[in-house]
DNA sequence: TTTTGAGTTGTTCGA
DNA sequence: GTCGAACAACTCAAA
């Protein structure tokens, strides 16, 4: 008599190291992969636009691997799953642990009300939020400690398992479709996306592959230059969907380490990367309250200019700043769905610091534009930038957009691949075309306010008034 | 309990 | 052009 198992697909889209499937498979069940796109219980986090985007072909991947085989619903999971047991005679249900508050908080719920089998898996995380603590029991609040001493002094990450060979599904009829989640925009703000991305399984494996022949060697360095595609590993999208587990990044990254094929410290560098992954993962977990409140109480008097929220924000969210590498990464998270994580920090000080617009304002904005938008690391990211995080940038550290340009983009090829009004300007002005002579503007074909705006914010006022802000934080406490 | 050393990612100024 | 110091003081981790 066969056994029957649902799997219940969530941010594991995968079937290699997919510890719920492969646990089902090895005890005999034949199996009905689920996927519920659950807005009902997300709270403010519902999916953005963009996440929308790589999760249906991310979705129509894995129905692919898995034979046509995949259920799709729209809703409560707590209403479908109690449904779908009593409409299948199912034994079992297993699932790969999520760590988003609201979904620790639904799933066991569901566990609790389930009267048949439940078991769930770590698949998203090299170790468990609750694995790396101090040894008085509390979490550690610092990064390096919690990296040396808490992962890598815990285990070793877990190995890599093997996709399954063979996979037997119980018969189920009503799938539902991909296409009925309405996932993809109505406007098609996204065409470009596919330019730049493959979302699936096998997408991410090339990903991998790619970085680790073409980006792994000379990381530590090359990984702050956006002008240079293969300086980081994009894997972000993939990790956050769970089409590849970090397990098999950090293995398959020592191995090429081993093979003698790149050094060590750029292979340590690229797996503390992961290891910061984890670190927001923890702190989400711990403290969940941080996607909106200031981990550092005494922020919460700080002076944010409510003012600019509306004409400057905009400028910001559009690439329309007249600071060209603003302009650049923030047209290319708009046209990408993604940003160099080195603009991230450029734009987001530019944001909170000169702008003084509240860190949320960012967090949102990014959480609907990136195609790896992702609670723990956007919320533990923006309050990094913003210095009110538990491990964050000292106040003074306001990031000057026209040395980080000189500096990681040197040539200007960055700002010209995503500012073509700028196409035409010489390197040594490219950052900071205010400062260009007439007649090299003119060449260029530039005038600033007409063809490229001027700058909406003077940079060294900005930036005294940002640090006014934290003094008068300061003298208040 | 107390003490000590350290803390992702920067900028500016002056020698 | 290059280099070191100042930018503050605080909290955390661990001895």
């Amino acid at each position: 008599m066969s056994k029957t198992a649902i799997i219940w697909f969530r941010q594991d889209l995968r079937l290699t190291d997919n510890p719920a499937l492969i646990h089902a498979l090895q005890n005999g069940y034949d199996i009905v992969p689920l996927y519920i796109l659950d807005d009902d219980n997300a709270d403010d986090w519902a999916m953005g636009g963009a996440s929308r985007w790589w999760l249906h072909h991310s979705l129509q991947s894995l129905n692919k691997s898995l034979g046509g085989n995949l259920v799709i619903r729209n809703g409560d999971a707590a209403q479908i799953i109690p449904k779908l047991i009593k409409d299948i005679k199912v034994d079992a249900i297993f699932w790969n642990r999520c760590y988003e508050p609201w979904r620790i908080k639904r799933d066991k719920s569901i566990k609790e009300s389930l009267e048949i089998e439940t078991q769930s898996f770590n698949a998203s995380l090299l170790w468990e939020p609750w694995e790396p603590m101090k040894p008085d029991g509390t979490p550690y609040k610092v990064f390096t400690p919690f990296y040396r001493k808490g992962c890598l002094g815990h285990s070793q990450p877990a190995e890599t398992q093997s996709a399954p060979k063979d996979i037997s599904y119980a018969a189920f009829d009503a799938r539902g479709d991909i296409d009925d989640l309405k996932l993809l925009p109505d406007i098609s703000w996204d065409a470009g996306f596919k330019d730049y991305w493959q979302p699936g399984e096998d997408g991410a494996r090339a990903c991998l592959k790619s970085f680790l022949g073409n980006g792994l060697s000379g990381y530590k360095e090359n990984r702050n230059r956006p002008d240079d595609e293969h300086s980081t590993s994009r894997l972000s999208p993939h990790l956050h969907f769970g089409e590849i587990s970090p397990r098999q990044c950090w293995h398959d990254a020592r191995a090429v380490q081993a093979a003698g094929d790149a050094p060590e410290n750029d292979v340590d560098h690229f797996c503390s990367e992961l290891g910061w992954r984890e670190f927001s993962y923890t702190q989400l977990y711990h403290q969940p309250h941080i996607t909106w409140e200031n981990l550092q109480e005494k922020f919460n008097i700080f002076p944010w200019n409510a003012q600019r929220d509306s004409k400057d924000l905009k400028a910001w969210q559009k690439g329309q700043t007249g600071i060209p590498i603003v302009d650049a990464a923030m047209r290319q998270l708009w046209q990408t769905g993604w940003m160099h994580n080195r603009c991230r920090m450029i734009v987001g000080s530019l944001l909170v610091k000169n702008l003084m617009i509240h860190w949320h304002r960012g967090e949102e904005w990014f959480w609907d534009c990136l195609i790896d938008a992702d609670l723990a690391n956007n919320a533990a990211s923006w309050q990094w930038i913003a210095g009110c995080g538990a491990d964050a940038a000292p106040y003074f550290r306001i990031f000057n957009p026209v040395t980080q340009g000189e500096k990681f983009d040197p040539d200007g090829d960055y700002v010209r691949e995503f500012v073509p009004e700028l196409k035409d300007m010489p390197a040594k002005y490219i950052h900071s075309p205010w400062d260009a002579p007439n007649d090299v503007l003119q060449k260029a074909g530039v005038t600033l306010g007409d063809t490229y705006p001027a700058p909406i914010v003077d940079l060294k006022k900005s930036r005294q008034r940002a640090l006014d802000a934290f003094t008068s934080l300061k003298d208040a406490a």
